[in-house]
DNA sequence: CTGGAAACGGAGCAGGCGTTCCGCTGTGGG
DNA sequence: CCCACAGCGGAACGCCTGCTCCGTTTCCAG
């Protein structure tokens, strides 16, 4: 019923995301059309093909990314303890920034790309919120400390992802220290 | 004896670095030769006359930044407050962040652009470390924080300059007060 | 005032990017 | 088995970048 397209077309279709998945992870954003392509061993008119514009693979890529965070949220509103489950929200995005260079684009890069995830980003700030809400309540968090607060703190985290790989395992490490010790009663 | 140049060459040189001062910290370091050039009012080889390369062009630009950072820490070691000291710093150096986009780059620039400033990060990380020395003596950091986790809190805002401008300078001051909260005995 | 060196401006070059075009290839329904 | 056509690869286009070349202008010492 489904099957409209070739058999090799669809094959080449997963090639091309697997490799700009490990790209985009490996290299960042910027790696240019041609260089995914050759790691998918394909011509770029088969890229073009299936993605008819780079911005367009770059979403299809960092939509998985992102509901990676989204579903890590939800799964940690599972967690009975308030402050596990909100630290441990912190330390695994920080430990997701720094095994994926591409993760801090979809949040920070300029509207073009983040726009299209929205709807993701309301989703993940929802279950953020009902996360910092328990906390609050268990009286684990400082005064004045709000969601707000913690989103800017995933964002700081985020951001450092730019640093030369050779330091920024270390200080996005201290920084979601930080950020916790910042957010603690 | 000094005056080897013509005075106009010596007049352009100064237009165009004023030109890329100001082009660097609205726009960011990714503006155009051409742009500065146009901006300064001569012509692309006026440009390369003074700075033979882009890179020349952006150290001498970014050299005046670092230097303001450094001298902003030498100037806190005046003061006998020590939590006023250091937390002064950190957010005077974020109000620095918000208003000019340059300087970020030269803290996290790839190797290329931030490696000529070695010897002022050093210059900035004994200053700092005398800052932290005192307010840990004065009891007022939180037990086993130490300069490497304010360079950290530094770094960490200095990143959120990337942030789309609406959003950024409201997630610096947030990130600024976490960063302070999270040090803080 | 004047001439020659210093300095100038902008067209042009090389190279990298995203994207398109088009002649060939190989898949799979009849 | 066969051939129409979906699908392919890679050369080529247009644009943008950093940087250079060279004929022309401007300064200023004598």
């Amino acid at each position: 019923m489904s099957q409209i397209q070739r058999a090799d077309a669809r094959s080449n279709r997963d090639r091309v995301v697997a490799a700009a998945r490990e790209a985009f992870a490996s290299a960042g954003l910027e790696v240019p059309m041609r260089e995914v392509a050759r790691r998918a061993g394909v011509g770029v008119a088969t890229l073009y093909r299936h993605f008819p514009t780079r911005t367009e693979l770059v979403a299809t890529v960092l939509a998985e990314r992102v509901d990676d965070c989204t579903v890590q949220v939800r799964r940690a509103l599972d967690d009975p303890d308030p402050w596990r489950a909100l630290s441990g929200v912190v330390r695994e995005f920080a430990e997701r920034q720094i095994h994926d260079r591409a993760l801090n684009e979809a949040l920070l890069g300029p509207g073009e790309v983040s726009a299209a995830f929205q709807r993701e980003r309301r989703e993940h700030a929802q279950a953020l919120n009902v996360l910092v809400v328990r906390a609050r309540a268990a009286g684990v968090l400082r005064d004045g400390v709000d969601a707000d607060d913690v989103r800017a703190g995933l964002l700081a985290i985020a951001s450092l992802r730019r640093l030369p790989a050779a330091t920024s395992a270390r200080v996005i490490g201290r920084v979601a220290d930080l950020v916790l010790a910042g957010i603690r009663a």
